[in-house]
DNA sequence: CCCGTGACTTCCG
DNA sequence: ACGGAAGCCACGG
């Protein structure tokens, strides 16, 4: 197992949330078995940027507050694309997060 | 090679 | 309950 394992994993996750879904980082390290790595998980989206496959919009910290958005381009284009799948998001953060959330480790099999 | 920084989270005082 | 500090891994200067 390599650390480039760790970065592919994460993208294939994150390529698995349903749209109008969100999750966090720190689920998607938990579910990688690695839940003090939420960081990493962060500098996976940072590396995947150029990837149209990785919905990144859709990974948010844990209390749902879009903290990647500066990283998105464009400040607004990261509440868009939420907004666009049916998800409320007020002052940066995602409203009713309990309904929008996808829990990786409740929705994928283990690893 | 050492230091600082980052799309985070959890623990301790 | 709140704020500060630590832990995690990788990368750039």
């Amino acid at each position: 197992m390599s650390k480039n394992d760790f970065f592919d994993k994460v993208y294939k996750v994150v390529r698995k949330i349903p749209e109008g879904k969100v999750t966090s980082y720190g689920a998607i390290a938990s579910y990688l078995g690695a839940k003090k790595s939420a960081r990493l998980v962060g500098w996976a989206m940072n590396a995947s940027h150029g990837d149209n496959s990785i919905p990144a919009h859709r990974v948010v910290n844990r209390i749902g507050l879009l903290t990647g958005k500066h990283h998105f381009g464009g400040t607004k284009v990261m509440q868009q694309l939420l907004e666009n799948e049916g998800i409320v998001i007020k002052a940066n953060k995602i409203q009713n997060l309990e309904n929008f959330f996808w829990d990786p480790r409740k929705s994928l099999p283990p690893v």
